[in-house]
DNA sequence: CTTAGCGGCCTTTTT
DNA sequence: GGCCGCTAAG
């Protein structure tokens, strides 16, 4: 095997280094790299850029031989010790650009490290083909090997929503009920098992069980089996085969294992365990063929950079385990803990310090600064009556920011779901203040765009049947559900591609007159545009395509108000793929590469989950929504129990740690949540914050008016829980609600709070709130006596802590409709009322 | 075959 | 509150 890249030399010379071994040419296979190395070391002085990295960060990226794991707390330059270390091993000599394999989570990761990489090493990182996220990388592998695997090379790659489509073709064919067997369960139970590498003859028995009586397995198989015939694979895939092609064909391991000299990964608190397994794949060193067999000598050059405190992708497979075990993994590794935050001030990890201290299990890091200013602020907790007075309030602090001369873009606002963003952004609209929602919703999943994709991906791809599915009858062709049945299982029939099937069938009269023109008209459509793929620019192709099929016509007659922005996302769509080679590359990148560049010239506040937050930082953060419930997020707690609770905690340290100067966190008293009010308590981990780092802010009242509700008789300054200050939870407590709450309380919440040591103590010793917050547990509680009935019944007269006054207009369960005095009709739960 | 209107559903995080 | 998908009518 031969690997073209490995042709492109490395200048020996960096820009901005001395000169260290410049000379020295990537070795052979055979070894000897530890002596040579530890020569370069020791003959020349410290490069440039060595200086500047504390000692801690030094030995992380001059430990190039064998394995090491760097335990990297947040903001102590982690990302500069890989990029580092990568410059050095070029330095020395001892590989080729692309003889190092390294991989991060995200495609931001890999982006900043690529850039970060060419300030070290220049045009070198162009030379860097395996640099990228694990996907990436897996589509890499699969285009070179795809009939290995019994793919062809041009495969697709599809995405959930194509996933999830497919499935439930399959369902349905199979005769499953899929109201009561959803596809998109079954999607990200196959998600789940790919996660683990699993392919449907591995699966556990219970897994097939679980879903659709029995048939689990079954439809997994059929699964993967259309996935073969449509030449296309999902997500999993993309790690999943490689594993699969490693196993099967040592030989072509073996290659790459000679090949990748140096094996770096980011993150590695997030790998899951198909990603652990290719790691291990390409981390064996083939055996020396020297007879050297000293264990150093084999020992695969992997270092791994981690953080086990930040580890938040469990939900989705990341096992922490991997990082908690790497020492077990590959013996003899050396660990390095980077403890030294450059990032953030003192208040700012002590408190997060302190608030990740409460989950177990951890490898333990404790950050420091020598950062010591006593202008900072200490961690200000807010509280706020609901979530609009929340928006304004955080709206009213970023003016009041922004008139101190702190930039927009040096602040962000990063919250717990996504539905939080609305609020902001309807008030930074109002306000008229610049903002930029990261991560937020996409802009390849936006209809207009998967549509046009579709078009595109049919003319790369015939055999997309998927694509093709979507496309046929848009813009309306006439070929209705009927049509596309009839082709469909001429497809199927003569195993062959819809749109192959299609020119079959319009040779045939089985088709109504019209829509055999319009199939065949379409047919040849593509025909012509297959045509023109090598010929034609990408960019003119596309919109050649969007115009002759009539698809840039069909948003031109759309009335509707969103029709116009649609048009617009086209002509962007155009404009990204001028900036590719071709269709194809462009595809490629869209199936990987999600996101869409923000433009970062313009000053504004940034609005993120806090997962897409880890890895950035910023001068001022807002955390809002801290209430249970929210954040912790019921589910995550539902579903994870106290490891759930632990990856929350680790959430909350990440957006903590996100913070380089002020940090503000926010919790309301009410939020709506799937349309109806809802009272909330504030979320456990405020209470796990150390009182030392943190102040409860006093409101001016300007906002409405929560700080005088029931401003409690416990609530001196400095009395009871230091919330209790933020006391318009006294009232809540005290509403019917609450105590309606407390009454349905199950044994099983008790027994949950019970779980939860040190903290029901804390509470208890602080009297009334105790009890009262165990009935916030029950929170649940209210929402599962949906079918009770209520005991309102229409035209009651009733008052509600935030509306006020009302009557009751309609009943549906628990729910009520209520034409609310002043502020209009409402729909509430009957647990928050109660009669006048 | 298409469209409009209605009902039932969900609603964490993302490569 | 919003989306999807179904149904009934054109």
């Amino acid at each position: 095997m031969s690997f073209p890249e490995d042709d492109i030399p490395f200048p020996g010379d960096l820009p901005g280094t001395s000169p260290v071994r410049s000379d020295a040419a990537p070795l052979a296979a055979s070894g000897g790299l530890a002596a040579r190395a530890m020569a370069a070391r020791g003959a020349a002085a410290q490069p440039d850029y060595l200086r500047g990295l504390n000692p801690e960060q030094a030995e992380a990226v001059q430990a190039i031989d064998g394995p090491v794991l760097v335990l990297a707390g947040a903001g102590t330059g982690k990302t500069r010790v890989l990029t580092t270390r990568i410059a050095h091993i070029l330095n020395l000599g001892l590989a080729y650009p692309s003889q190092i394999f390294a991989v991060t989570f995200t495609n931001k990761a890999a982006r900043e490290m690529k850039e970060r990489i060419a300030l070290l090493v220049g045009g070198a990182v162009e030379g860097m083909p395996w640099l990228g996220t694990f996907h990436s990388i897996g589509v890499k592998f699969l285009r070179r090997h795809a009939e290995l695997v019994g793919l062809r090379s041009d495969f697709t790659i599809l995405d959930t929503d194509d996933v999830v489509r497919l499935i439930k073709q399959l369902i349905q064919a199979e005769g499953i009920d899929d109201k009561r067997w959803p596809a998109r369960q079954f999607a990200s139970m196959i998600d789940g098992w790919k996660n683990k590498g699993l392919a449907p003859a591995d699966i556990p028995e219970g897994d097939s069980r679980a879903f659709a009586n029995g048939k689990g397995r079954a439809l997994f198989a059929a699964y993967q089996a259309r996935l073969q015939t449509l030449n296309a694979c999902d997500f999993g895939d993309l790690l999943c085969h490689p594993i699969r092609m490693f196993r099967n064909h040592p030989d072509v391991l073996k290659e790459y294992q000679r090949k990748f000299r140096f094996l770096l990964v980011d993150e590695y608190q997030d790998t899951n365990t198909a990603q652990y397994m290719l790691l291990r794949l390409l981390a064996q060193r083939p055996a020396a063929e020297d007879g050297d067999t000293g264990r150093r000598e084999n020992a695969p050059n992997i270092c791994c950079v981690g953080d086990d405190d930040q580890s938040i992708y469990g939900w989705r497979g990341a096992e922490v385990e991997n990082i908690l075990r790497f020492d077990r993994d590959f013996p003899g590794a050396k660990v390095v803990r980077l403890e030294r935050n450059y990032r953030s001030s003192e208040h700012i990890l002590g408190a997060a310090g302190h608030l990740i201290s409460h989950n177990e299990g951890r490898l333990g890091k404790t950050l420091f600064t020598d950062r010591r200013d006593p202008d900072d602020d200490r961690v200000q907790v807010h509280a706020a009556w609901d979530s609009e007075e929340e928006a304004r309030a955080v709206g009213e602090e970023i003016e009041q920011l922004q008139r101190r001369d702190v930039r927009l873009n040096d602040m962000a606002i990063l919250v717990r779901a996504s539905f939080q963003m609305r609020e902001f952004e309807e008030r930074f609209v109002t306000l008229g203040l610049n903002y930029r929602v990261i991560g937020g919703p996409r802009f390849y999943e936006r209809q207009e765009i998967r549509d046009a994709m579709a078009y595109f991906r049919v003319v790369c791809q015939p055999a997309d049947d998927l694509a093709f599915g979507r496309i046929v009858n848009v813009p309306k062709r006439g070929l209705g559900e009927a049509s596309v049945r009839l082709l469909h299982d001429h497809a199927r029939a003569d195993d062959k591609p819809m749109l192959a099937a299609a020119q079959d069938l319009v040779g045939t009269d089985e088709l109504k007159p019209r829509a055999r023109k319009s199939l065949s008209d379409v047919t040849e459509q593509f025909a012509r545009w297959q045509g023109l793929l090598e010929t034609m620019p990408g960019h003119e192709l596309a919109e050649v395509i969007l115009e002759e099929s009539g698809y840039t016509e069909m948003w031109q007659n759309d009335r509707s108000a969103d029709a116009p922005s649609r048009l617009e996302n086209l002509k962007e769509l155009i404009e990204t793929i001028s900036g590719f080679e071709s269709l194809r590359a462009f595809l490629e990148h869209v199936a990987l590469v999600m996101d869409v560049d923000t433009n970062a010239d313009m000053d504004a506040v940034s609005l993120m989950t806090l997962h897409s937050a880890k890895g950035l930082e910023f001068d001022t953060v807002f955390l809002p929504g801290w209430e249970e419930g929210l954040f912790p997020h019921q589910r995550a707690l539902d579903e994870g129990g106290r490891s759930g609770l632990e990856e929350e905690r680790r959430l909350a340290y990440v957006g903590l740690t996100r913070a380089k100067r002020r940090c503000h966190i926010w919790f309301v008293s009410n939020r709506r949540i799937h349309g109806l009010w809802q009272s909330t308590i504030p979320s456990r981990f405020l209470d796990e914050l150390p009182e030392d780092h943190v102040e409860v802010a006093e409101t001016d009242g300007q906002y409405g008016g929560y700080a005088s509700y029931g401003r409690g008789q416990s609530g001196g300054p400095y009395g009871a829980s230091r919330f209790d200050r933020a006391e318009p939870f006294a009232g809540n407590y005290q509403s019917p609600g609450w105590r309606r709450a407390q009454q349905n309380a199950t044994s099983a919440t008790r027994e949950n709070w019970g779980t939860r040591s040190g903290h029901a103590v804390e509470r208890v010793a602080y009297g009334e709130s105790g009890p009262r917050a165990r009935t916030i547990e029950g929170e649940l509680v209210a929402r599962s006596t949906t079918d009770v009935p209520s005991s309102f019944s229409v035209g009651d007269r009733v008052f509600h802590l935030k509306f006020g006054n009302g009557n009751i207009a309609a009943i549906d369960g628990n729910k009520l409709t209520i034409d609310f005095d002043k502020a209009g009709q409402k729909r509430v739960l009957d647990g928050f009322v109660e009669p006048v």
